[in-house]
DNA sequence: ATAATATCCGATTAAAATAATCGGAATTTA
DNA sequence: TAAATTCCGATTATTTTAATCGGATATTAT
């Protein structure tokens, strides 16, 4: 099973609801209680965020998060890499050029940079905007920003 | 960090691997120890990509495996599902459709479907072929696939 | 026939990666 | 100064992946 790891998951479900509430600043606490996603796992995700510029972070009574950028400005490949999760499909092409035993017999290396490289591009094409605009239930999630905005607002 | 498991990455180089000593039979055992490739582990991913119709197997002192088709008419997509791995970059969209508990809250699922799907049809659409080709020492190899096939061939 | 060489199969163990938790420090605002 | 918050390192738990073990069954050469 290929999968991405849990945390980008939660990273990018998080950064998809900023994006939705866009102005509004959600504690660490918050964000957890509202989408589900431990606390502790969660907060220390948002802190790597911060701390690549795609989140603007800000301490105290009325701190929280919130995006730091367009959401179009924002790259899903830039969360990979915020999150320190480089996307190598086998271990000999891997950022680290960690060397492999095998690699006086094996051949794969070229073709797998190579497939690599197409799926970074994919990846790297896509955008958060493009992802909020793919969510289905996009227009009830609006309505409540609404309400939110008055909740929120002080 | 993203990646093939290691049995997909064995299964790669071996049949690529296959693909170059065309008509050659191999044992499992061969196969291990020119690959490096521990055997139990490797002699499992044989019989399932046998299963599959993607290798021929064959009993006996003179048995082993080899390529059931050509090169170009194995997609890297069949060996995927031959080991039973299905790409799914997040649990909701796997195949199983196990439920998630935050799925009434986290709107990733649809844009993932349609990364996932770009993902699917990139691997589906390259070919052992197309890896054999790539591969930066294939003129080596096939200087040695003539020495071989004098020593294989009775 | 039989010994040698194979594939095949289920179950278990080992290792590694991932996810979650714990305990506390530093910062800001009311 | 107290409450709310981000931030940080280390540890533990869980899950997944990789590897091994023990043996059954099939084929071939002698």
């Amino acid at each position: 099973m290929i999968k991405f790891s849990k945390k980008i998951e939660y990273a990018l479900g998080t950064l998809q609801y900023l994006g939705m509430f866009r102005g509004i600043s959600f504690s660490a606490r918050e964000l957890s209680e509202n989408l589900n996603i431990p606390y502790e796992f969660l907060s220390k995700t948002l802190a790597q965020l911060a701390k690549s510029d795609i989140l603007i972070s800000n301490f105290g009574t009325k701190g929280g998060y919130q995006l730091a950028k367009e959401p179009k400005e924002i790259r899903i490949s830039a969360i990979f890499k915020a999150l320190n999760e480089p996307l190598s499909v086998v271990e000999c092409v891997s950022g680290d050029e960690s060397i492999c035993e095998r690699s006086n017999i094996c051949l794969i290396k070229t073709p797998m940079q190579q497939l690599q490289e197409k799926i970074t591009n994919l990846i790297g094409s896509i955008t958060l905007e493009e992802l909020i605009n793919l969510s289905v239930l996009k227009n009830d999630i609006n309505n409540n920003v609404q309400q939110n905005e008055v909740k929120y607002a002080k």
